[in-house]
DNA sequence: CGCATTTGACCGGCGC
DNA sequence: GCGCCGGTCAAATGCG
């Protein structure tokens, strides 16, 4: 895994490296960032518990020797099919969703045999695109928001392009404003 | 009144 | 073939 939060080559819209410390929520803390394409797919599927997925979309496999968590159900196959990227996040928030420039409605909450917390399903209504996430908290610590993006976003998040506009600074400087956090983006 | 969220039902895929 | 599970849809409800 060679991923790492400060990667702004990806290309992938999606990939909005939140800041560290963003001071507006302060209690915030990156944990764990996944870029889970088609291409390393198979891997994140595997279950083997090599990666950093065993510590977040998996952390509930233990209990569990069953994966059936990330087996590639109906939506991950299209993903693999050439719907899009899949990206997944761990970070220390106590809030769960957070505005990261694109506006997303809900659309659907389940409780996850592997996981005692609810997993919720936004899909991304700003510029029509058709991406998707998913937002659960970490069944080890609840401290944690286990974030997949799911799809290319058809444009820039506000913060990315506003990281564009600032080519001096560092890549992962970028986003750290403005002001990444505020609590929850839909009401 | 309009929009977003909530929640239960339904569907499709996978494992046994 | 059946049952389980994750994901999505759609009607109902609440809030601004």
């Amino acid at each position: 895994m060679d991923f790492s939060p400060t990667d702004h080559s990806n290309p992938n819209p999606n990939s909005i490296f939140f800041p560290e410390n963003p001071d507006p929520m302060a209690d915030f803390e990156l944990s764990d960032y996944l870029m889970l394409d088609a291409a390393v797919f198979e891997d994140d599927t595997s279950e083997k518990g090599t990666g950093v997925t065993n510590e977040s979309e998996t952390s509930g496999a233990s209990a569990t020797p069953k994966h059936s968590n990330i087996r590639c159900k109906s939506g991950e196959k299209k993903n693999m099919l050439g719907l899009g990227h899949r990206t997944a996040f761990r970070m220390k928030s106590e809030i769960e969703a957070m505005d990261d420039g694109y506006k997303w409605r809900k659309y659907g909450k389940k409780t996850v045999k592997n996981s005692p917390n609810p997993r919720n399903y936004y899909k991304c209504v700003s510029g029509g695109c058709n991406v998707k996430k998913r937002i659960e908290r970490d069944r080890d610590d609840k401290s944690y928001v286990i974030t997949t993006y799911e799809g290319v976003h058809n444009r820039e998040s506000p913060y990315t392009s506003y990281c564009s506009q600032m080519p001096l600074m560092a890549p992962n400087a970028c986003i750290s404003q403005p002001s990444p956090f505020s609590s929850s983006s839909s009401t």
